[in-house]
DNA sequence: CCTTTTATTATACATAGTGTTGATTTTTTA
DNA sequence: TAAAAAATCAACACTATGTATAATAAAAGG
């Protein structure tokens, strides 16, 4: 909530105490990421292990426990890194135009996916408790919120607020059984259809 | 998929074999099921053992493994007679008539709900992988698909199995929502609001 | 009611993962 | 190059897992 611009992070320490990451660290936290993503899609998270980590990262088991207290943790950092990145992407493009002429939304979750593929699967289909699916709905519904004005709709904010969320599991639901029969379909027509769904029901409101 | 109309399970086995259950294994199922409901009410499923479910319900901690492999196959199994009950629920009201005015299938969830409180919400909160979850959405699509011809929509049985997805998500995804937060909205304005939404959107199809 | 069958208990065991510690080595910073 | 920081290594106590066996308790079925 208040490390946002993640791209800009000197506003938000003093310039004096801006900690410069060590090189080794980064190194470190890179490797532990990595080998979570390719754990991920190899077997459930509830039997991924700190020592299956740190042995495929190449990394003593000690070392992990200097950066993260468990695995849950560990993955509770990467999902909200994720989500940060998704919400840069959102900042970054002109939403309220966009957003008013079709429910483009689908198309900045589909950037982010792209951006941070491996992981992101994984995630998405088998994050634990599904916070990360409920962090991404958190981000859809706030953006919606933000142009609420442009929308000009007749609801108060309270009853916009449960149609975006409406709106936002139903995309996510999509986008999530897409990930999980993707031979199926391709992302062409997926996301044919699903913007058809969403103009239809965006025109509903 | 095999084992459905659990109320007749006379025709599913040869009449001369039917097994009658052992009382005590009644007993002990429905100990450690309990145990696992107040215990999922008080921390995160990830954190709960066999010791803590067998020492609740005054069982030996060996005689979880002679019904059960391991806790998330106990979950797995809570699941499916959860998902038969839900079947059951919707297969004994006339869904065809029913269906057809409303999207009502909001009240046959929340019956079952009222029917399996405890464990339901426990389950639908918190089931990891969010398994529940994905199991009451392919119910609510596959009775939504059994009455397609009722509702003369204009879509091939492709197209409306993702509308229907989409709002079988929406709608679980409102009632996930409303349960964390139940305090702030009582349950029949929660309804009121649901059925507006789901009527806009079926409207629209 | 009595016998047979079955479920549960008590106990012990090997295995494996957890999270921490302290001393040592390696790498980075400045 | 010296000081600081990070990673390694080995060892630790602890806890949960899943299995196995003999003993006990309870239910089923005649």
């Amino acid at each position: 909530m208040n490390d946002n611009n993640s791209k800009n992070q000197a506003l938000n320490k003093p310039i004096d105490k801006q900690k410069k990451v060590d090189r080794r660290v980064k190194r470190t936290k890179k490797l532990i990421r990595d080998s979570l993503s390719e754990l991920m899609m190899e077997k459930d998270y509830k039997e991924i292990t700190v020592k299956d980590i740190t042995e495929r990262a190449d990394l003593n088991r000690g070392t992990f426990y200097l950066h993260y207290s468990d695995t849950y943790d560990l993955l509770e950092k990467v999902e909200n890194e994720l989500i940060d990145n998704l919400e840069d992407i959102i900042d970054n493009y002109d939403i309220k135009s966009k957003i008013t002429s079709s429910f483009s939304i689908i198309d900045y979750v589909f950037e982010h996916f792209k951006e941070n593929d491996k992981i992101c699967r994984a995630l998405f289909i088998k994050s634990p408790n599904n916070s990360y699916t409920e962090k991404l709905i958190k981000v859809i519904v706030d953006k919606g919120l933000e142009i609420k004005e442009a929308l000009k709709v007749k609801y108060s904010e309270e009853e916009l607020s449960y149609r975006f969320y409406f709106i936002a599991c139903g995309l996510i639901g999509l986008i999530r059984k897409w990930f999980l029969e993707k031979d199926k379909i391709s992302k062409e027509d997926f996301i044919k259809t699903t913007d058809k769904i969403l103009l239809e029901y965006i025109k509903s409101i």
